[in-house]
RNA sequence: CGGGGAGUAGCGCAGCCUGGUAGCGCACCUGUUUUGGGAACAGGGGGUCGGGGGUUCGAAUCCCUCCUCCCCGACCA
């Protein structure tokens, strides 16, 4: 893409209601802009990095065996009626009415839905288990949006839901979206802990909350500290045993403070104990048969005997991750995107436009990284080296090739590495080279 | 929902106390000179001062009312 051509309307200066990093460099960078309070318009370089979040989410829950499919934001009451939520969830949900006064809302969650298409068509223990997922723009009318997208009223979810025949088959299922999710967050260049959490009156231990550490966390949370840099699971098999990477996590002292044991922990040793601030992306639960057996969504068992299948949700805060990624990676110039979910690959940077010599460098270089598969952001606009400079540092892409006049005469260019700013001068063919290693997958 | 703060040009702000033709910086447009870390000079465009009502000869400024946004807390299947 070339800069000229884009839409990135970045701002100089930071507006006044961004208060947290995350929030601050998203719409510096002209990410996102505000509509009103918790409800956002994703600009180009937002939604692009939105889309590579939600692309490498669905991987990871197609690999755990999770089918996708889309269910719409416009619900009906009636559904809601049955399983009594329309009357419990309170002001938080949008409740509207359509032009025949039906009374609708818009989907804070999905778990009627979900059960209500299952009982339509599922009748028989045979065709379980089953685990379905949609990622669905989703509204929650929260008394105080705050922090941008961390905390938005409109927010894009992914959550999956599993049907099984009994609490024990469910934890199968529990455990592949348990291990999904470490994967993802590494994938995503987070270091995520789950965290027990409150299972509310179903009781048990099954649900967990995953969290990532940061100073702009809204939750306390307290852990033991080498569940922070546990290497993910990576290519397992989903089908084969999960529990012991599920126990090799819950084993260890994690917990938020609503759930906090300050005995337990204090069993934890010494130089291990972590307390901090985190920032909740995903959120796992079991459920039984809360929704199932009021909406009547039964199968029948081997026994010949009507039971209501045993449900789990499990939910990522996709749009919540843009905010999260940029909260655990940047600096005082701006945002330093992990590869994975960069928005472009490399920046190249036109010190001279207009001067021949090094457009048609930057031309050739643009042209090669394209081929290549680095997604290249091209600055040929007319400013100033250091407009570009710092420009390029907020958006934070991976690398920048620095291209002018007084490196071409001795046949270089300068790379630089926004993660570790270290810069090297080299020649084009060089740059290429490298940055097609950097890229390989 | 409790407490606090703020709405004046695209962004950041001053002006309000003490009423008298709406300002500054950045951004934007034109021109000239510049050009390797957010250029300089000259000229220029852009405002229902959040909305409504009131007081007054006169309201951004004083009074009433509504709306919106932000921060702290509580809340967060």
């Amino acid at each position: 893409m070339r800069l000229s051509r884009y839409f990135l309307p970045v701002l100089k200066e930071t507006p006044a209601d961004a208060t947290i990093a995350s929030h601050r460099y998203m719409l510096r960078a002209g990410m996102m802009k505000q509509n009103s309070a918790g409800i956002y318009t994703w600009l180009p370089l937002g939604f692009k990095v939105l889309k590579k979040i939600e692309a490498i989410v669905r991987e990871e829950q197609n690999k755990a065996g999770a089918v996708e499919m889309l269910m719409p934001t416009i619900q009906s009451a009636d559904l809601w009626r049955e399983t009594g939520r329309y009357e419990a969830y309170g002001p938080e949900m949008l409740r509207i009415t359509d032009r025949s006064d039906r009374e609708m809302l818009y989907g804070p969650t999905n778990e009627d839905m979900i059960t209500d298409v299952f009982r339509s068509f599922v009748k028989s223990y045979k065709d379980l288990p089953q685990l379905l997922y949609h990622i669905q723009w989703k509204f929650r009318d929260e008394r105080r949006p705050r922090f941008g997208v961390m905390r938005g009223r409109e927010f894009l979810m992914k959550d999956a839901y599993s049907f099984d025949l009994s609490q024990e088959d469910s934890v199968r299922n529990y455990n592949r979206m348990f291990v999904a999710y470490l994967n993802t967050y590494a994938r995503l260049g987070l270091k995520a802990v789950p965290m027990r959490a409150d299972t509310g009156p179903i009781g048990g231990d099954l649900s967990h909350e995953f969290l990532i550490l940061a100073e702009t966390g809204e939750s306390e949370v307290f852990c033991h500290k080498d569940l922070v840099e546990m290497a993910p699971p990576g290519n397992i098999d989903y089908d084969g045993d999960l529990q012991s990477i599920v126990n090799s996590r819950t084993s260890l002292y994690a917990a938020t403070d609503e759930m906090h044991d300050a005995n337990a922990f204090a069993n934890v040793p010494k130089d291990k104990q972590l307390s901090a601030r985190g920032i909740e992306v995903g959120h796992i639960f079991y459920f039984g048969d809360k929704y199932s057996k009021p909406m009547g969504a039964t199968v029948m068992g081997p026994d010949g005997k009507d039971v209501p299948i045993m449900m789990g949700s499990y939910g990522i805060g996709v749009s919540r991750l843009v905010g999260g990624i940029i909260e655990a990676h940047h600096d005082a110039d701006g945002i330093i995107w992990p590869k994975s979910v960069a928005p472009f690959g490399v920046g190249i940077i036109n010190l001279k436009t207009g001067d021949d010599l090094t457009d048609t460098a930057c031309d050739d270089l643009y042209r090669r990284l394209s081929i290549m598969g680095a997604d290249p952001l091209y600055d040929d606009k007319a400013d100033r080296g250091g407009v570009k400079f710092g420009r390029m540092d907020l958006i934070g892409l991976p690398f920048q090739v620095i291209v002018g006049p007084r490196g071409l005469k001795n046949g270089v260019v300068e790379v630089k590495n926004r993660s570790t700013g270290a810069r090297q001068e080299m020649s084009i063919d060089a740059t290429i080279e490298m940055l097609s290693a950097e890229f390989a997958e």
